[in-house]
RNA sequence: GCCCGAAUAGCUCAGUUGGCCAGAGCGCUGCUCUUGUAAAGCAGAUGUCGUCGGUUCGAAUCCGACUUCGGGCCCCA
């Protein structure tokens, strides 16, 4: 018999005897490794075990424990998801079910219009483990579309993608291998086959460590002109323990909540009486916004950043001028109809800010000129997008415009990432993934020259700083190419917060000019950039990273003073005139209720610093120190606690 | 905007198949207690049961519309 070499990805050879599978050399590596191969990576692309290897080929096992092999997982079960609802819900017909971030989903119609309920879930997922129990085999046919639209006559949906397919379009549900003229189909029963491109595990036996998560509306094919199907999300992991440890984060996620910690800790509300997608920002909360804009400012002042006050309003002839009514009057607040034209509450500040460099000659050498302002605006989001802090109609960005010269534009950029940089860090984010966003042809104004100028001094100012960017092809605004910068939080998410974006637009609207040295007249190039984003959604980051536990510099309240009895009350006053004195952001809790309770509450409030003064203090005049999350402390003198918490606050920690 | 779900005291929630004056805990107010590091005791006040309309002898409960919120879709200058 003769046999066939194949490459190991530690570049290792191995024999096999011909016609031998993927699971045979998996076998072959290790019994162990035979039984828990879910799949092969077969020079670099993904099959079933099942697939014959060749003399040659370069064969990595994928194991359930790796990406691919989630990947996998997560794909199989959401055909197990298919199965178990087409099986409890007869004439329901399924639509496309891809894994996804941590899990999977599965679009569906069910028939006279019916819907899925929370409580079908568990229903469902008892099916599913009964399919997962009879460890049945996903078993891979192929077709030619006028057979697999034949085998898919019930199924509309599926039949959309196979015509689509059949007409070269690409689609990852289904293969395409060869042109559209085979469609691939994995069989787990005689009454279940789902189109798919594949691979799937050997058998569902593999599956079993998932938990269906929400049901939800989706339109088909993400088109709002479209039906709008039932989606089932789920999540499914290789073992228990990861299953657990992936509810657990969420469990942690939830706790963290910006909309309850916001709630729990009075910082600030959205009252019905205001309308969607408004707050108001309550004393504590205010008081966390007060320094995050104190700070803003400080370092805009040292950044140098010149500070503008713009209104809330505009005629509508400005936001002519500028484009945003022609491309974002959707997004904007319909006008109030005023004696001499129509006002909108302003969506950006831009505008506003080219009407002052507007006004009066500007000579070169007053570039790059940097307007900042924390500025107010108004965007009417539609009702179903609303979510807590992080999409909302009112906030305040933390906006600046910059208008250079284009050989000024390479420098300014580069100072500006470390400018974001150096702000961003300073509230203890320390990864950060930066976007940059090129042309999209059809959607864009100006020049092929001014773009690739742009392109090119944004891309240079990431490669000087040395960090790794994604390109994102025709993301751009159509005004001019950007890059994002989103930080990674205390749990590992993902926030998208500041933004430095290339204008070419505004200027040409608002015919903006500067004097060159040689006297010519000018078109300055302008930079859109926000650090915070805005003000509301990264006090909501904020929140969650630090899942309240605002570090002293930026707590509510720094420290709460406690008199263990009444008799103490009067140092306790003294203490806490003093730390206000100092500058510190202090409360005193009278000794109404007995210390234990005034202790958990102040605790529950996620007060950095308790002092609780007694007969000993107000003797030696010290305090005894409750830190939050460390050991009390006591009989420390006052002045040491000052120094300690002075120092801890500059430190920003 | 679209699909599904929800809305009861300041907060978190209970309220059976429609049936006396609508409940609990926390918080709040008052009194007692005067406390050394995560819940003292007693008493009290607080609700147009989201809004409007309908069904019914009778609605927190059933139906409809609206508002707001939650999970998604779409969108996000």
């Amino acid at each position: 018999m003769s046999e066939i070499s194949v490459t190991l990805p530690d570049g290792s050879q191995r024999s096999l005897p011909e016609g031998s599978t993927v699971v045979d050399l998996a076998t072959a590596i290790s019994r162990r490794l035979g039984k828990e191969a879910l799949i092969g990576l077969v020079d670099g692309k993904e099959t079933d075990l099942g697939r014959p290897l060749q003399d040659g080929d370069t064969v990595e096992i994928v194991p359930p424990d790796s990406e691919r092999g989630l990947h996998t997982i997560r794909h199989s079960t959401a055909h197990v998801l298919a199965q178990a609802v087409l099986e409890l819900w007869p004439g329901a017909t399924f639509a496309i079910g891809p894994p996804i971030e941590d899990g999977f989903y599965y679009d569906f119609a069910l028939p006279n219009g019916q819907t899925f309920h929370e409580d079908d879930l568990e229903r469902i997922e008892d099916k599913m483990r009964e399919i997962v129990k009879a460890r049945q085999p996903f078993t891979r046919t192929e077709l030619v579309p006028a057979l697999a639209l034949e085998l898919m006559a019930n199924h509309p949906y599926k039949q959309e993608i196979i015509e689509m397919v059949a007409a070269g379009e690409k689609s990852s549900e289904v293969g395409s291998e060869v042109g559209g003229e085979v469609i691939s189909f994995y069989r787990n029963t005689d009454n279940f086959v789902d189109m798919c491109v594949g691979p799937h595990v050997p058998h569902t036996g593999h599956l079993g460590h998932f938990k269906l998560m929400n049901v939800a509306g989706a339109y088909w094919r993400g088109d709002v002109d479209q039906p709008m199907l039932q989606r089932i999300y789920g999540t499914a992991w290789a073992d228990k323990k990861q299953l657990a440890a992936h509810l657990l984060r969420l469990q942690e996620a939830e706790k963290r909540d910006h909309r309850k910690l916001a709630n729990d800790m009075d910082l600030l509300s959205f009252p019905k009486e205001l309308g969607g997608g408004l707050a108001v920002w309550h004393p504590k909360g205010a008081a966390v916004r007060k320094v995050m804009e104190d700070y803003s400012r400080q370092r805009h002042l040292d950044g140098g950043y010149e500070f503008v006050v713009t209104p809330n309003l505009a005629n509508g002839g400005l936001f002519e001028t500028s484009g945003h009514l022609d491309f974002y009057a959707d997004g904007m607040y319909p006008p109030m109809e005023m004696d001499n034209g129509s006002y909108y509450p302003k969506p950006m500040n831009c505008p506003m800010h080219c009407l002052i460099f507007r006004r009066g000659q500007r000579s070169y050498r007053e570039l790059p000129l940097r307007l900042f302002e924390l500025g107010t605006v108004y965007r009417y989001e539609r009702a179903g997008t609303l979510h807590g802090l992080m999409r909302i109609r009112g906030f305040t960005q933390d906006d600046a415009h910059i208008y250079c010269t284009q050989e000024q534009l390479a420098d300014e950029i580069t100072s500006l990432l470390d400018f974001v940089l150096s702000v961003l860090k300073a509230f203890t984010f320390e990864e950060f993934t930066f976007n940059l966003s090129t042309r999209d042809p059809d959607k864009s104004v100006g020049s092929d020259d001014i773009w690739a100028l742009a392109t090119k001094a944004l891309r240079d100012s990431l490669d000087r700083h040395g960090v790794d960017y994604q390109v994102k092809e025709g993301d751009a605004a159509f005004y001019g190419p950007k890059i994002d910068i989103d930080v990674r939080d205390a749990i590992g998410r993902s926030w998208q917060l500041s933004t430095i974006q290339v204008d070419f637009n505004l200027p040409e609207r608002f015919e903006l000019e500067y004097v060159a040295s040689d006297g010519s007249r000018q078109r300055p190039i302008m930079l859109h950039r926000a650090l915070f984003g805005s003000i509301e959604r990264f006090f909501g980051v904020l929140i969650e990273h630090f899942a309240g536990n605002f570090p002293a510099w930026l707590a509510p309240i720094q420290s709460t003073v406690l008199a263990v009895a009444e008799d103490h009350q009067p140092y306790a006053e003294e203490v806490t005139a003093k730390l206000k004195d100092a500058g510190f952001r202090v409360d005193m809790v009278e000794a109404n209720d007995p210390l234990g309770k005034r202790i958990r509450t102040a605790k529950q409030q996620k007060v950095p610093y308790i002092l609780v003064v007694g007969a000993d203090d107000v003797e030696a005049g010290t305090l005894g120190v409750n830190p939050r999350g460390g050991k009390v402390e006591r009989d420390i003198p006052f002045e040491d606690f000052v120094h300690r918490l002075q120092t801890e606050v500059d430190a920003k920690v």
